[in-house]
DNA sequence: TTGTATGCGTTATCAC
DNA sequence: GTGATAACGCATACAA
């Protein structure tokens, strides 16, 4: 590869001069500048990152942690955050698949160096402590996970209002056997949704009478296979909330293969408002969240967050949601 | 941030030691090594990853040029792409939105320095020749780009044979009136499904009878469009064929909300098979393609040709893909 | 086994 | 305006 000092060499001028030249350092006359960037041009010379962020020690980029890259939430998130990352100059460092505490303080490790600031999306509940580690020696902002409020800045979705919601509207159809199709167990975003619906449904006094939940992991597949069991349950429920739209999509298919039609005979609601929902068949009512923007103001939090080290003041920051009623949810059969 | 000195100096040991002591070399004793790392630890040290890379000459990361990070496609490609890096051992830094060629040049000139190599997808016919610019004096993979087989190394989706498959289906199936909406105008991936669906209705001597074509851009909405828009010709097709899942998911929606029945009236197939194409109502008779797979493939060459620098030899291949029949596709209407 | 010294490619600080 | 040189944080060849 051709190093600066190849272009000055060439140039015949000092490394010094090259690297004022391509800044577009003032002290340069026209003359040199144009020589020199001739000369580059001719070698292809690109300046070596890793060796100018040692001295600049600034990397323009930004480190990504995700727990899993499926679907189309996290490919929204990222596009989020990808857009808001370009506009203020900077690139992604992206790592996912990090459940676990332990692989998320080897993804950081592995980022020391290499971002100026991290974003994590962790909705585990047991990785907190894992993120505990970092987040106060470095510019982090945290995205749709548990977290004091004061001691770090994050984005939470208001899964709780939301969820709360979508039960009442569909309790306001006059459904009273509504079932649930719950997130992984230790997930946030499900644990709060469920805790909506839980508080709704007591509120409705239907608890006592009806109230099935039953556990999927945000894959379609798995939504499938829940509205399949609860098509076998003894006193079958009139309505389905899944805890995100992949899941109630699955459950649509699932209801579709056992001839019930929605939302004739049941009805279905999901969570997020993925692009994809409004095109199902019927549309499918959900939650409205804005993911890409989430993305967006999760990155430009962190973007500002590393300008203003260290007199920074930490917050969190609550991003409101709204129900989108579409064709799969209508009044409880008689 | 806490740097080798800083743990050398609290150690009592030399840079050297902690270096040896953290990187597991051999010649360090098991009392200096426990030593060192508990220090280490307690300090809270992490090597400072552009450093290392700086005399290495490693940086365990491969870039990765999109030219969007929107949709399930680039959803699952990123995934297998992301899996087979961590497979290797390798990070992710990624850079979209490049359409043009000025674009990738510049998203290039960042990477210098930071990644080991790169993967570069641009189906855009006119950013062939800033890949060239760079590909010979760096490890490159092209995924679904156009390029002459022998220079470079490529991996490709057998598109021809993918557009010709189900096209044939379709004619098969009585369809004299076949309409194809295809993507962008100068897109790779588009220009050789559209081919395909030309050549095999040109020999079913079908094409002076009826060939339409209507332009989209891959997303649901510019399918819906479309769709709406061949609802209004003078004689309606019978079946569309869409040149990716996403704007078939939108004509679908569009044929519904024009109260036609798919695929009693009308007969509708995509590509790509995305995951969500199965869950459809009716599902989606498409050709399936591996996307996660085709990534990971691109990924594993790329990470073998940065091994093997530098007497590599270029190649291309080519990813068969497979016609998917389901419910959307159906008998002509009478 | 451990320490010292050098260099990776670049920018910044001085001189001139 | 330009050139020499130190420094960034680390790994390693060599010396001890």
């Amino acid at each position: 590869m051709v190093t600066i000092k190849d272009v000055a060499r060439e140039a015949g001028v000092s490394v010094a001069t090259v690297s004022r030249a391509c800044n577009g350092s003032a002290a340069v006359t026209d003359d040199t500048r144009r020589h020199v960037l001739d000369i580059a041009a001719r070698l292809g010379y690109t300046p070596h990152g890793a060796a100018r962020s040692l001295i600049t020690n600034r990397t323009s980029t930004i480190g990504v942690l995700l727990p899993d890259l499926y679907g189309e939430f996290f490919s929204e998130v990222i596009r989020g955050v990808d857009q808001a990352a370009q506009r203020g100059g900077y690139h992604l460092l992206v790592s996912s698949s990090h459940d676990e505490s332990r692989e998320i303080v080897a993804a950081f490790r592995a980022m020391r160096g290499r971002v100026d600031g991290l974003l994590v999306m962790s909705p585990d509940l047991d990785a907190r402590a894992a993120v505990h580690e970092f987040t106060d020696r470095f510019p982090v902002v945290l995205l749709n996970c548990p977290a004091e409020a004061d001691r770090y800045d994050s984005i939470v979705i208001n899964n709780l209002d939301g969820a709360r919601a979508i039960v009442q509207h569909l309790i306001e159809l006059g459904h009273r056997r509504i079932a649930m199709i719950s997130g992984r167990e230790r997930n946030y975003d499900s644990v709060e949704r469920r805790r909506g619906f839980r508080e709704v449904v007591c509120e409705a006094g239907i608890a006592g009478e009806y109230a099935l939940e039953i556990t999927g992991d945000f894959s379609e597949a798995s939504g499938f296979r829940a509205a399949a069991t609860l098509l076998e349950a003894p006193r079958r429920p009139t309505a389905i909330f899944a805890a995100n739209d992949s899941m109630a999509i699955g459950a649509l298919s699932a209801l579709r293969a056992g001839s019930l039609r929605v939302p004739e005979d049941i009805s279905v609601a999901g969570f997020d408002d993925i692009p994809m929902a409004q095109y199902m068949n019927p549309p499918l009512t959900t939650v409205h969240v804005d993911i890409s923007a989430l993305g967006a103001l999760a990155t430009e939090r962190l973007l500002s967050h590393m300008r203003e080290v260290p007199e920074h003041v930490h917050r969190q920051e609550v991003v409101s949601c709204t129900l989108v009623v579409r064709g799969s949810s209508a009044s409880a059969p008689a």
